[in-house]
DNA sequence: GGCTCAGGTCGATCGCGTCCACGGACTGTG
DNA sequence: CACAGTCCGTGGACGCGATCGACCTGAGCC
């Protein structure tokens, strides 16, 4: 991960989309020498994947919730952990340091389809309550931040 | 936006690199034709941009938080908004409903840079105050969920 | 010095992106 | 019904990009 792995690595964050070609262009480096690049580090995981980003509500998502969980005592915290991952819904799912044990961010079409959503989730083994926030609008969503920016 | 669009936004959504030409294949059009497809796509707003999904810690940003935020009587929300806009660690930012405006997803390096950051939210003109949950892992995080599935 | 390896460039080949002309289905109109 | 216009697609052409292999160079090490 040198200079210009991270610098490649800015790039496709904030298009995805880029051609080697202009990738080599931008780093000064030849398209071969930048495809071997990008490929390495795909391979060691720090490009995980490439994901258009699209309007939720253009797809029938326009409902968007952030719900807390609190397990049992004595749950099985990878069988939750199962039972969420098996939920389409979840869009992502964070291991909380707190009486919360997950946030979990959700999407779905409707109101109903929420509530359709927490009444699972309450009654998934291992979960003792839930505490939904819904999201009225969303402002701005996986804004990729410069790499090192505030180096000094 | 009719299944074919729905299939390229989804083919897109899980690998944004495919070339036009896969695409084409995948959906039974030829390349010129999933290009204006595309093409509508992006300008009438559904497809918003292409990025790559990097790991967090491989660039230096350790640390995930969740940060609510309970604004002031008679603060001015657009200005509390431009001032979260200022702040790069702040990925993403939802409007909620209850007493906590805000909800903000930020990835720092340190703890230390997040005890800044959190100062630095308090000190901000129309917070009243702020509760952070950390994020101990992330499990997962923007899961595409595939579209239109339970149509039935 | 000479080996080896990592990581680059260069050149060639093949497929893809992209522009353009053309064509069929649908629609509204005389 | 004939006609024209529009939408949306196909096919061909051409230049650029992706990708492979051969070769080059500098660093580290006997």
């Amino acid at each position: 991960m040198d200079a210009i792995d991270l610098s490649l690595v800015e790039l496709l964050r904030n298009n995805a989309r880029l051609s080697y070609a202009e990738l080599a262009r931008q780093v000064g480096l030849s398209a071969p020498a930048v495809h071997e690049r990008v490929g390495k580090l795909e391979a060691s995981g720090v490009l995980r994947a490439y994901r258009a980003d699209v309007a939720p509500e253009a797809i029938g998502l326009g409902v968007t919730a952030l719900i807390g969980i609190v397990e049992d005592s004595g749950a099985d915290t990878d069988d939750v952990l199962e039972a969420f991952r098996a939920m389409p819904e979840i869009e992502s799912c964070y291991f909380m340091a707190g009486v919360e044990s997950f946030l979990l961010k959700a999407r779905v079409g409707t109101i109903a389809e929420l509530e359709r959503l927490i009444v699972r989730l309450n009654r998934t083994p291992g979960v003792a309550s839930t505490r939904t926030g819904i999201a009225l609008s969303t402002k701005w969503e996986n804004r990729p931040q410069p790499v090192t920016p505030p180096a000094g």
